[in-house]
DNA sequence: CTTTGTGCAAAGGCTTTGCATGCTT
DNA sequence: AAGCATGCAAAGCCTTTGCACAAAG
């Protein structure tokens, strides 16, 4: 099981601070005193566990952020980054009735809402 | 404007027979006489310009498939890879509402189906 | 005391870029 | 002839790994 390291705690704590999903470099930059290394290999280990998830950016970086367990979309700013947790979910039917159509079976889905949220709309 | 060099011929002729997304690497070790670095500057280029589409694995690999223009998803086949376009979307007023409830604005939506084709399903 | 985590630096993997050369137009 | 594409190798980035040391259980 996991040790209780004050490192581990720090990049757990600054992570459920985060409204935006963090890289590992810039959760780095934020954190005195946690090498690189390690703040990968948390990272990699929360997600491994379920406690976080993970999004790919555009050029590929990896970036984590704690969000709810089960099934569940992500609504993303686009300007901000901030990311919002979806639970209603209305895509099963409609992923189900494509996969049937094409002949295939065990369908998952995954969706991820682009927009601007209020703040930034403002600003 | 692009010029027609056999190289980029030989890219776009092997990428448009390609039922799955491949890496530029991938592409590279198809093609004989080609070099890696203009399978990357080709293979952006098409990107660019929309006639090629790219996805990124889970491991943060650029796969590149040309696919149908305008609004779409894919579904893709978890065991051997291959993509189809789905243009079938009903996804629209799922994501407006979403936003809207959210208060974000201006959104757009990104879904992937991913299943077992019927031929893997009987291999 | 044993096990697991951390730091640092080196190594890895994918992608981009600089520069001289060759092919298109 | 002028300009863009190609090749090769070097450089860049993000991420992982090896190893010695430190901390936790």
């Amino acid at each position: 099981m996991a040790k209780r390291t004050a490192q581990r705690r720090a990049i757990v704590g600054e992570l459920r601070e985060c409204d935006a999903a963090v890289t590992a470099q810039e959760l780095h930059e934020r954190l005195d005193g946690v090498g690189l290394a390690t703040v990968y290999r948390n990272l990699q280990r929360l997600a491994d566990e379920g406690e976080a998830d993970t999004i790919r950016r555009e050029n590929g970086e990896q970036a984590f952020l704690v969000c709810e367990r089960g099934h569940h979309h992500h609504l993303v700013c686009r300007s901000c980054g901030r990311v919002e947790d979806v639970r209603d979910c209305e895509l099963d039917g409609w992923a189900r009735k494509v996969a049937r159509k094409r002949g295939f079976s065990q369908v998952e889905h995954r969706a991820e809402l682009v927009g601007t949220c209020s703040q930034c709309r403002a600003a």
